[in-house]
DNA sequence: GCGACAG
DNA sequence: ATCTTGTCGC
């Protein structure tokens, strides 16, 4: 893992899709991409699940991210590879756009993973979006790979009704009369989970993954095991700067 | 026009 | 997202 990043490109990605020069640009680039999402199962039996998440430095004025990648074995959950990148937000953060903020550093670091995943959870939603394409539906349709959007809060829409305080409990997640995910507790005392397909996937399956994913923990291990990996990498970037010469691995 | 607003 | 140990509550 972290190898040089000289591994050839899985694909080739028009720069629009990834580094628009202005919002306005963007959003046009997330309306014309949209189109492109597939809402079914389209995907190979999986043996392989990944996660992917970005860990930022808190007062950083270069706008350092560190975005990592692992994969787990299915079943077992056992994490079986990692990657890491570091590359520089283009953009701060807004709404709506989390996408060209985080995925350039997951291309990153995917590119240096040397077993590909199935299937991803990503942190942050799907299709539950004000133009149907957060950044799990960024990151799927960029690779064209199947992907999940498994999000902390809410960004539009709102549940049907209260969700059930046992893990399992679940509620449609509903936006202007349209069904756009699935709010789930996974477990108890915890704020729900607001769950969406990304890419290649069905809504039910999203879900149905991310419950066989529970180890006890509010977050799916996927993700879990992503977000302990980003910090990791970010704080490894950070202890390199405040030490040169010391060669940190 | 006024709020809301993933990470 | 991140700052941060112990502590209060279920």
């Amino acid at each position: 893992m972290d190898l040089p990043g000289i591994t050839p490109p899985a694909r080739d990605i028009p720069p629009e899709w990834l580094a628009p020069p202005d919002l306005a640009t963007a959003k046009a680039a997330q309306l014309a991409l949209a189109a492109r999402v597939v809402r079914e199962d389209a995907h190979p039996p999986v043996r392989w699940l990944g996660g992917v998440d970005i860990s930022n430095s808190r007062f950083d004025p270069e706008g350092r991210v560190y975005a990592a990648v692992v994969v787990l074995e299915w079943p077992g959950l056992r994490v079986v590879a990692r990657a890491t990148a570091e590359a520089r937000a283009t953009l701060p953060y807004v709404p709506g756009y989390l996408g060209f903020r985080e995925v350039p550093a997951l291309l990153a670091a995917w590119e240096r993973l040397a077993t590909r995943p199935d299937l991803v959870m990503v942190d942050g939603h799907g299709i539950a979006h004000p133009r149907s394409f957060g950044i799990a539906t960024h990151l799927g349709v960029v690779l064209d790979i199947p992907t999940i959007g498994v999000a902390k809060s809410p960004l539009v829409g709102r549940p049907e009704g209260p969700v059930g305080e046992e893990p399992g409990a679940e509620q449609p997640l509903v936006w202007r009369g349209e069904r756009l995910g699935t709010v789930l507790r996974t477990k108890r005392r915890s704020n729900p989970l607001w769950i969406s397909l990304g890419h290649r996937m069905s809504l039910a399956s999203a879900v149905a993954w991310v419950k066989r994913c529970g180890t006890g923990y509010r977050l799916p291990e996927p993700t879990r095991q992503a977000h302990l990996a980003a910090n990791e990498a970010r704080r490894a970037g950070l202890a390199r700067e405040a030490m040169p010469g010391q060669d940190i691995v």
